[in-house]
DNA sequence: CTCATCTCAGCGAGACTGATATTT
DNA sequence: CAAATATCAGTCACGCTGAGATGA
């Protein structure tokens, strides 16, 4: 539809204003282009078991607790509560989870890796750790451990402080 | 909230030697998680501003950088192109960006803040510079550069090794 | 009744893919 | 002609909000 519309007449000049000098670096563009760059070796991956990113964190996690409800999947996935029921419904379908109530609290639903489940995880499981050794082996396996707690320093004191910290 | 306590239930670690310790934490996570918590801070503030987080990142790629074509800000803001350009429409629209075809090459579009995009960037970036000013102050400024330093390099070595070409 | 847990309905922004124009 | 750039069209999973439904 020759959306051109170029209301604006002033001429393209070229760098006539100097722009916003150097600033500092971003601490959450940082963050996002490190996960980023970690996370292109794992989407091609789970492509292949078509999980998403998300969906393969509920599945981790469950792999690593081995029953959860609800709640603390969302917590412990970074998802939330209506998301990730949308996110279940599917998965059971697929039959790589299991849902089912808590007898002695009915409200809850207790979640637990299927058999496909399990198989997807250990299927991945091999890639991921073959990509962090990778890490591990150019970046310096102390270095990971050092990055990593920082990282969790730094996601903790961001809660404990203003108010933002809901999640 | 605070990321996996590896309560593994199923693999009882002997921890003998001074283990790699089973990466229980993953990279991916800690780098989602600590960005998470960053964000959550800016979050409030952008939508004082009626900016989504990745309209942000492309007001502040023009903001630094002045005019740029389309790939352009796509490659640095980390954004796909079909989104950018809706994302464009949706910018231009609301007179945050100019958008004009490059004269010299005609498939080109050249993008550049507008007036209010500007306004945005000025009114953004103090609360901006509070909040990294704050975590500077809590978590140490000279960790925070170390920490920088390190995602940078972390996404670096990521793009010679495998998929996830990126700038 | 209140509170907690989960679900549903629905909207919106973005990721992503696969066609087109348009220009070089 | 081929290649590059941007856009379009459409699908999809997810974030998020607000409103139930069910049970403690």
């Amino acid at each position: 539809m020759t959306n051109d519309a170029p209301q604006d007449t002033t001429s393209p000049e070229k760098t006539k204003d100097s722009p916003p000098r150097e600033r500092r670096r971003s601490l959450a563009i940082g963050l996002l282009k490190a996960r980023e760059a970690v996370m292109s070796h794992f989407r091609p991956i789970l492509a292949d078991h078509d999980v998403t990113e998300q969906q393969w964190r509920v599945l981790r996690v469950l792999s690593e607790a081995g029953m959860l409800d609800a709640s603390e999947v969302a917590e412990k996935a970074f998802i939330l509560a209506p998301s990730l029921t949308r996110m279940l419904r599917s998965l059971e379908e697929r039959g790589l989870i299991t849902r089912h109530k808590d007898k002695d609290d009915g409200r809850r639903v207790l979640l637990a890796l299927a058999p496909a489940g399990q198989r997807v995880i250990q299927e991945v499981m091999p890639d991921s750790r073959r990509v962090y050794a990778d890490i591990d082996a150019r970046f310096g396996a102390g270095r990971v451990e050092d990055l990593l707690d920082m990282l969790e320093e730094l996601a903790a004191l961001k809660l404990e402080g203003k108010g933002g910290g809901e999640e």
